[in-house]
DNA sequence: GGGTCGTCGGTAACCGGTTACCCGACGGTC
DNA sequence: GACCGTCGGGTAACCGGTTACCGACGACCC
């Protein structure tokens, strides 16, 4: 069907290794040479066999990205900052979902993708502080997480704690102290939930304030339904609040729709921040107050790390656990407003 | 490093031939010859060399999807419907990002990773009628458009034209007979803008109306910043208003929050209609009337046609350009609801 | 009991790149 | 004019699977 380096090496008359070098601009290659290769590719409409290349060079170009779901905006919004993070390094992005579910995580560390790309960076969400042993695979990976879960593998973390704390001070700060809480998460867990809900109760106890656990509103998977839903059950206990922090910006935006079914307007009734600075939350309405977590650092920061393994060779196993902490930044929007004094 | 299929063999104390047998499931295999392949694997911890498989079957198992951005909801939700259809067949996912920019949709034709990918499920939105015979590649690929731009390559159609007269004869129906436009397209563009409007003048002529081209709040680009531009471009011509057809659902989430910032409320003052059906718009305030495409179909079509392309063998060339026309549905929410009798 | 058929498994060529190693040619030096 | 160093370029082995082809062995039949 297609033609081969050999073809083209005949038509060009020169060897195979000639074409080789040509099209991997090694230096060495007098030009009149060069331009003859490249004419017969031209004219044979030679391209490259992937397959065959990568066999032999024993790396696929390829990294995996593992996401629990690609319809979730922090994710979708992720992969791309990813994608275009490896593309300036070379490198094509295969992203695996997980859904969500440790069985599926797991999953990700054995799967025939892995012999399919030539690095991982896995964003976890299930996994317990046991699992932390299976994490010390043998191909070269890149966490985006939490340093309470894995020992020695790299990893790039967000400031969960210090960012919901930031987020829990705006709302004290703002004169709110019934604040619900909204969203829960695995109680074996160590993901990103129990750290900002951490954050939340760190700036509470600073207040001289208590969590009372009639406001929070369970949810463990995080979307709008279930933001929606969590918001309904602290309202139907008929306690009252002043705030609500969200444990991600989706969650907030479906707790945001469940209090206007209440008839409580935001910000004047009820305070709602968020977590993500997810696009949306710029153009909800009212817009959302969230704690824009560094995403683009932690993309770039990701993908480097894990290029940096991948091309130091054998010195690669001697790097210690990585960390990086990315800057997060708290957006003040709307839903956080003070009223008016005026008013 | 890793373990081949000849130390599998010679472990097992078979030939080469055998452990391919086995771990591809091919019959005539006695069952003690594959418990003892088997158990020479899980003591390798033999995993199949993927690059090596691929040249030799001349597959990757790969089908690559390329589409505007990921980060647009109707996108990431597609993609998530591909890879699930596309798993159900064996195959993985690649994901491609045009930006919607043609020059770029131009490059994925000629990509490196068309030699990465079997096949090509390809939704082009900026190319042009006279692209058409650009689209007449040698590899495998499906559509994901509109009829007029293709002449024998197989595609996947959303009703475009049917779904944007339903929306807006909703309005009509509803009483509504001064609808703004939000969204514009390249006017050589031969994609879902062009077919929409078409669907939004037909139903407005059915009912002897015309359209007053002051009510057309212009954006190329599909976002919610360009919506909310739109919009206020068509209310800052002070031209009146009762009901807005957004080309998208973000376009119209976007002028339903221009919409908002100049005190007008929905569907009361002006009704709202989008088109796509994304996970948002059930969410939004109010909840969106859209137009559901028939997403789900769509892809779930798309990885079928390609998929039976690729292992029709010969048999391939000679099927005519298929095309398949999703259902849509319009969905009826909050935006257009008509005042309360009562009042 | 010998021949034939069917089952199971071995051998080796092949997929299409990369690259270690080698050679030939050319320019420069004494 | 002979020798040496340098550099462009050729040959062939190798990456790790797949598979055409072939051989061996057991069962079944006459």
């Amino acid at each position: 069907m297609s033609s081969t380096m050999r073809d083209v090496a005949r038509l060009a008359g020169v060897s195979v290794k000639t074409v080789s070098n040509v099209v991997n601009h090694f230096p060495h290659v007098s030009p009149t040479t060069r331009t003859k290769v490249l004419t017969a590719i031209d004219q044979l409409g030679y391209q490259m066999n992937h397959a065959a290349r990568s066999l032999s060079l024993g790396r696929t170009g390829m990294l995996a990205l593992a996401v629990p779901e690609l319809r979730l905006p922090y994710f979708s919004e992720l992969s791309d900052e990813v994608i275009a993070a490896a593309q300036d390094r070379g490198y094509t992005v295969l992203i695996e979902q997980t859904g969500g579910v440790r069985e599926r995580e797991l999953e990700v560390l054995a799967s025939e993708r892995r012999r399919m790309t030539d690095g991982l960076i896995f964003s976890p969400v299930a996994l317990r502080a046991g699992d932390a042993p299976l994490l010390e695979v043998s191909f070269p990976m890149v966490l985006l997480g939490e340093r309470s879960l894995h020992s020695r593998v790299p990893h790039v973390a967000m400031a969960n704690v210090a960012g919901a704390r930031a987020a829990t001070e705006h709302l004290l700060a703002t004169g709110r102290r019934r604040i619900a809480l909204i969203g829960s998460f695995d109680a074996e867990g160590v993901g990103a939930g129990s750290l900002r809900t951490q954050g939340f109760l760190d700036a509470l106890a600073a207040a001289g304030l208590e969590h009372d656990p009639a406001r929070t509103g369970s949810g463990v998977e995080w979307n709008r339904a279930t933001g929606a839903a969590a918001m309904r059950q602290v309202l139907s206990r008929g306690v009252e609040i002043d705030a609500v922090l969200a444990l991600n910006d989706v969650l907030a935006l479906g707790a945001m729709r469940e209090l206007f079914e209440h008839g409580l307007s935001v910000p004047q009734d009820v305070a709602v921040v968020g977590f993500d600075d997810i696009e949306e939350s710029r153009f909800s309405r009212p817009s959302l107050t969230t704690v824009e977590p560094g995403r683009p650092q932690i993309a770039r920061t990701a993908v480097e790390m894990l290029v940096e393994r991948l091309t130091a060779g054998e010195s690669a196993a001697q790097g210690p656990g990585q960390e990086v902490v990315a800057e997060f930044r708290l957006e003040v929007r709307e839903s956080t407003a003070l009223p008016t004094p005026a008013r």
